[in-house]
DNA sequence: AATGAATGAGGCTTCATTCAT
DNA sequence: CATGAATGAAGCCTCATTCAT
């Protein structure tokens, strides 16, 4: 077809999974039908089995690299030179994508396929408490953390930025026309809220 | 079967959508077939369709079920004597039946469905929007809420409480073998939680 | 359809197996598809499923009816005055049916088919072993044995007479136009030139 | 993979069919899969399209193998001094190979595939007509049958000599593990059985 | 009201075959 | 000569839905 190195074997598993995610955000994991995917793909049905043994392998493929981008942005927020920019990150993680409400529609089957199927299960599990460890360490390592208010424990403060963090994913498939900038500036509010909540003794007075 | 009138149509339509719950929760609204749910029921699978004119109905029917039931949820919280009360019903709604988990896997798949499902996500986003407009409400009418903290508007606050509320129902669908009791009282730490965080200025002496 | 008793519930078993047996002579096991059997049936694919979990359990259904049918021959063969009208029932067990050809490839199928699935395997190797000790029996209960040629052990006749039939068998896959007469009145005489080889001291003066 | 002149094409046409061989006895015809005649040979499925038409060709080809080597028994069965080892000689043909079982699965087969495709039912019944023309003349021209038994024809021992034959192997794919030596044994006492069958006025004194 | 046999479209998967490299 | 990625038809099986009883 091409002769272009860039494309030539132009990553298939990549390709597949792309497509992949596609349609699994459009019509879930099992109402999207291995037809679609390849159409969504431009290949033929047979060549995904050349690269999945099967659909579940595909469904499992995608949720690793679920784990990876999280994973990905975890770094990120590690790295983040204050806090706020680090919980504005992982409240934002979603949002680069050009259609972010493919991301918190997988997200949601995501769980919903994790429910039943263990293979699946595991690995957002797996990927939840790494997230997790990951937070609680970034927390108890920052300054604006020493004194935290009330007598909440760290792990508590993780698990409710995370409950913020895939609650507001969870409604987002309700309002699907948003831009992925309006769902960024959403979420970066979320998270600026949550931070002054969490942290912040007094009203800051202007940070919007 | 049985001539008894007492349970001889013991209203189908119930106890096919309790059937159905059931089903949807183990194995998703489109894994779920007619016949597992017929089964499930105790009946045939035609008789189904005497009640519910296909499966999306059946699917549906689920979802004004659970309009009615956050209804209910809200009215039981509306009459509460205080705010940290009528948190803490809302944040236990889904633990007043015998299996919770039931209750999360069904409502994950159903913010998944409406993520597709036009009918669904219609039904969804009008329960969300009244839901929220009774806890906007209910937070304006109360004392706790008279000089709210920092800058947040009151419908903040209300994103805020049901964005936590459903983020633990959707990683409930993680950890399927908490029994109901510890569900509650994990939510409810969730709930005093969130309101020593958005309405007390300092930290509560003693309230687990 | 047909309110006519008789043919009401028209035994569908019965009738997937037969077209079952039709389709598989004509193509071979693997070869005939689900569709061949239902067109064949006259039914729809679908409805083999509700008697038949799957291919394979068709193709274990027919290894049984095979089994049971030949416990038949035996049972007739037990029955038979004589020794040589044993033979004569033995060896032209498959000529009863209409198209004999049928039957002759169906088993030549059962063995190939045998030689690789061990649900299959084992019931063939079932049948020949209760049908050798049935013929076994039936030489050493008759008057034609008492002094058995030469040294032949009863074992061995019993194998050779099997061999004999099974290879009559195998070849006339190669001959699909002979009638079922033909083929009677050539496995007749294959029955008495083998039982005048192991029985008879003598030629025999005017048999065929 | 090897610039090596004495294997580079180490006669392709009898890797390939060699390969077949063991594919084909090990699933059958048309369960066993280009690829996997492919894998056992050890070269690309594309490969085997160059040295054969299709599946069907490679399927012809083997039949083709079976009646050279029919043929070579044939050679020298002709060549052996006495009737009685030429019938050793043909009743052990299939026992030379390291894997018996194989043949005989794959014999089997073939007679089944005869059944239904007349390319291969042409080839099969050459086979054994050649055959059958070729032990008649071996009767004919052998001092032993200068009177037959009975009133047996000559073309009526030669048919109970193929049935016997075909028969055991028929049989033998129930009894797989029976090392080549043991077949090779029980196979000759066959052969003599029959002989002495059809040949000898008396019980020979001591042969085995 | 209730049953469940029956249908057939559609989903997942395999595999013979081709062809660019 | 050799490879193996790619195709797409076809096979097995499921399941929503209907309808005669």
């Amino acid at each position: 077809m091409s002769a272009n190195p860039l494309d030539s074997p132009p990553d298939r598993r990549t390709q597949i999974l792309r497509a992949s995610m596609i349609c699994f955000a459009k019509r879930g994991f099992h109402q999207a039908s291995m037809h679609d995917i390849s159409a969504e793909a431009g290949i033929s049905v047979g060549l995904i089995y050349r690269y999945f043994e099967n659909k579940d392998a595909v469904i499992s493929a995608m949720a690793d690299e679920h784990k990876r981008e999280i994973h990905d942005v975890l770094e990120r927020a590690r790295l983040a030179p204050t806090l706020l920019e680090a919980f504005e990150i992982i409240f934002t993680w979603d949002c680069s994508e050009n259609s972010p409400q493919i991301v918190s529609a997988f997200v949601v089957d995501l769980f919903a396929e994790a429910g039943r199927n263990p293979r699946v299960a595991d690995l957002v599990r797996d990927v939840a408490r790494t997230a997790m460890e990951g937070v609680t360490d970034l927390i108890a390592r920052s300054p604006e953390a020493t004194n935290l208010p009330y007598d909440l424990q760290p792990c508590e403060i993780t698990e409710m930025i995370f409950a913020v963090n895939d609650g507001i994913l969870m409604r987002d498939v309700l309002t699907p026309n948003r831009t992925s900038a309006e769902r960024r500036e959403r979420q970066t509010q979320f998270a600026r809220n949550l931070w002054r909540l969490l942290f912040s003794a007094k009203p800051e007075p202007a940070l919007a």
